[in-house]
Parts: structure tokens; sequence; C-alpha cells
DNA sequence: CATCTACTGTGAATAGAATCACAGCCGTAG
DNA sequence: CTACGGCTGTGATTCTATTCACAGTAGATG
């Protein structure tokens, strides 16, 4: 029966009731599973067993499990799991099944690559109009998005049904834009601007320091290739604590 | 005398050697001590507490002294920590006390916004120079750097000493790029592009995926405000958790 | 010079995340 | 129809990270 093809999915129950309590680092994983099973479903790849997926993402089966479990049953035993279908619901557990609409700040070089980064789109993200204060920039159209002028960010976000912005502004005042937009029925900020704000109640702020990165990475190579380091993201690992 | 003003600041031992086991959120964390070090100096501040540090940017005093404990000794009982000593012992755990150069792998959109970003040289990283494999853009000079053919990578990072990379190509061949770059004496790598790849032994990549952290965001923003989660890094805990 | 203050560095305790290991089950094969 | 193999979901365990709490001390004060 067509039945069996998908029995097992359970997970199809609202997410949003189902977790008591998911980590951050749960979370991050769980975007890159869905990007692996979208990868998979367009090579034809039906089903999948948690060892299979859990090596192409480079995590432990039992981790992948546990992730899977947070949010209700998705494998069917014998089978594994749907590629698709788990493919849709972390996307529906993430809130990022239907499009979302989000604004820009700040139009300089940053902000035109984001403009123009085409990830966005295939992720369900729209940037539906920017903002910036220069006289110069407001008015025009990037990349197929017009800009406005800061002091208009209420209307221009209410217009446009915009709860998310993406910060890459010059850092001054930032923390004052923050709270405007945050008032104006922002409820989370991607922040790439290298300077510490704090977020109002019922806001979520996410730093993305790209220098800090290459920090890290200055690190991990000059402590003679990472003798005393716990090894965890970066690729090292694999020569000798994984697969014994 | 001179040396009682920088009495307890035997970090300055090689930092290579002193730690037995660092996690990379230690070494994160310690990206953004240094950051707001930096501030502070600027703003003519001299010495200061690790609690108002920890306050400054936002973790426990307990966490902070934790951090620099496995680099060393850092502070000065009754004065505290001396800002500007303290943010170039850090930098000289990071390996950024004198300017690195890295190579930028894809002049697209992203790529030319990384090269105009002023964010590296101030942190220590200077893009010396730029590949691509489209043939209008090798040969011409973006923001002053020269952009090469892929095919002479081997060469190219020879002549300008270059250990570090950044990719932000597009995703076909990708893995085959990292080996190559790998192979050519290049040991850590920060990757814009979304697409998994594995490193060599010896070689650290980075993944910096920015769609994925907007997937985080959306389910934070639309899991009932963060109810069920178990809040960290974003601002939200500042309500209730932080200061009872 | 002696005393007092309060901050650092760190052992001990706690909280949290990853892993192990197995009970229970589904589909398959004979 | 029955027996088997092997995978999922999850309690128990281990390992790691964070926080607590205090001993020891540099400097300030009188």
């Amino acid at each position: 029966m067509s039945a069996s093809e998908q029995k097992g999915f359970d997970a199809t129950t609202p997410p949003q009731r189902a977790a008591k309590r998911v980590s951050l680092q749960t979370v991050e994983r769980l975007s890159v599973y869905r990007k692996v099973l979208e990868e998979l479903d367009r090579d034809g790849v039906e089903n999948i067993h948690s060892h299979q997926l859990a090596e192409l993402v480079g995590v432990t089966p039992a981790q992948l499990r546990r992730d899977l479990a947070s949010f209700g049953t998705f494998g069917n035993i014998a089978r594994g799991y749907n590629v698709y279908q788990m493919g849709r619901t972390i996307s529906r557990i993430l809130g990022t099944d239907e499009s979302q609409s989000v604004a820009l700040f700040g139009v300089g070089d940053l902000g035109r690559a984001l403009l123009s980064y085409r990830g966005f789109e295939e992720r369900g993200f729209h940037i539906a109009v920017a903002f910036d204060v220069d006289s110069e920039k407001v008015g025009r159209v990037f990349a197929g998005r017009r800009c406005y002028h800061v002091d208009h960010l209420e209307e221009v976000l209410r217009e446009f049904d915009v709860h998310m912005a993406i910060l890459a502004s010059r850092p001054e005042g930032l923390q004052a834009l923050v709270d405007r937009v945050c008032g104006a029925g922002v409820h989370a900020i991607l922040n790439f601007v290298p300077k510490r704000v704090s977020a109002p109640g019922g806001c979520f702020i996410e730093e993305t320091d790209i220098a800090s990165k290459l920090e890290m990475l200055s690190f991990l190579a000059r402590s003679e290739a990472g003798s005393h380091v716990a090894s965890d993201a970066p690729g090292e690992p694999a020569a000798e604590g994984m697969t014994a």
C-alpha cells in the first residue's frame, strides 16, 4: 500500500509543541541534515539509514538519532528515513517551509553581496527590502530591491510584513537601530557588524563575525597542527579519534 | 618601579606550549574578549576586573577567568587585568599579532565584498591574492588584488607566502579545489560555500553557512519566542537568567 | 609596618551534551 | 506462517563545559 511508503513518519505533528528542550547545537545540525537531505533527494535517493546520513554530515549515528528524537519519531525501522519527507519535516521545524521576508540594513559592499546571494532564496528567505542612511543610496534599486531611508523603517517593515532583519551597516548607532527594529516587530536579527549589541526581550540576535572565524583558524593552524586542542568541528580528527 | 606596572603578566610565556587542551568554544570567546579589550583600550581604560569585562562580553566572570587560565596567569590580583597587555597577549595566542596573508578563491559578489571588507586588515589578516576560473576575471585587479587563474595556485601561493584561504567560489569541484589548496601548503580554510567538504589531514576547515544562521533564527523566533529552547548565545536570557 | 579588602586562579561540584548499548519492532525470506 | 536480521528510539553512562566557592595574595590604608 502507498501508506506503507510513509509509515513511521508521525513527526508531522506540530513541531512547535512536540519538543521539550532543544539545544542550539541541535538546531544547527538540523540545518545541515536538511541541506544534505536535499542533495540526496536531487540525486534520487529515497531512503537512508542513520549511519549513512550521519557519515555524510560528519556526526555519529547516535547523535543524529538523538537530534531527531527531540522532535518526534522520524524513521521507519527497517527502511530508515524517507529522504524527501524528512527534508520537508525539518524545514517545517525550522520554519522555512514557506518563504519569509527579510530586511537588510546597510547597502555597502557586504550588503550588496548579500542582496545577490542566491543561497537565501533557495532556503526560504527573501530579502524583500533594504535600508540605508546614505542619501546616494536611498531611493535606488539594488538587485531588484528598493532602498529606503532608515527613518521610515517602521512603515516599510509593516508594509512588507517583515519579521527578520540582517544588519550589514556601519557600527555607529547600531544599538539604537536594533532597538528600533525590534520595536517594529522584528523578532530575529542576523548581525554581521563586528560590534556587540544586546537585544530587547523577545528578540533574538545571532552574531556572525567573519574575522573571528579566521582568528579561530589562525589559532588552530598555529597550535602545532592542533596537538593540544580538543578537536571538534574541523576535519582533522578523522586521523585518530573517529573510526578507531 | 616600572616593572610593577606589568607584574603578574607572565602569560607572555609562549602560548603554544602553555596549554593542555583548549576547547574551540574557549578560542571563540578569546576572540570576543580581544575585540572588547581593543574598544576599551581606545576608550582609554587601563585596567579592568574579570566581572566588568565578563559583563561587557556577556559571560560569567568564572568562565572568563577559566578561559584565560588555559593560557597562563594574566591578572594582577588587586588591579585586575591590564587592558592593553591582555589584548596583545590574546593576539599572540590567536596568532594574529602580526599580519598573515590570505588567499581568496572566487571573485563573485561575495568574494568582492570580502576583498573590500575592512575588518580583516584590522584583525591581522590581509587578502593578498585572489583566484577564479572565469577568464573575464583572471588578470584583472579587484580592490588592489590581482586575480589569478586557479590553475596556477601552487606557484602563486608560494610566491605570496600564503597559508590560509577563504573559499567563496561555485560549489562545483570544491572538494578537488580543497585538496589542491591543502597540498599547496594551506593549513586553514574558511569556507563560505554551502557545500560540505572534508579536509586532508593536518588541515582545518571552518564552515560559514550564512543561510544556516537564518534558519536557526527562524526556528528560535517561531518557537513561541524560545519557550522550549535551552537559551544560549542569543540576547534573550538577559530578561531572567542573568542578573537575577 | 601591620591590617584589611576584595580579586584572581583553581579544586570541587554541577549541569549539559555526546555516546553506548539494548529492547522492541518491521520487513523479509524460507 | 514462523524465524531471523538489523535498524530505530531511548535509558544509562561517560565525557565535557560551566559554575561554585574559597585559599592565597597584592595592594591600599592608617
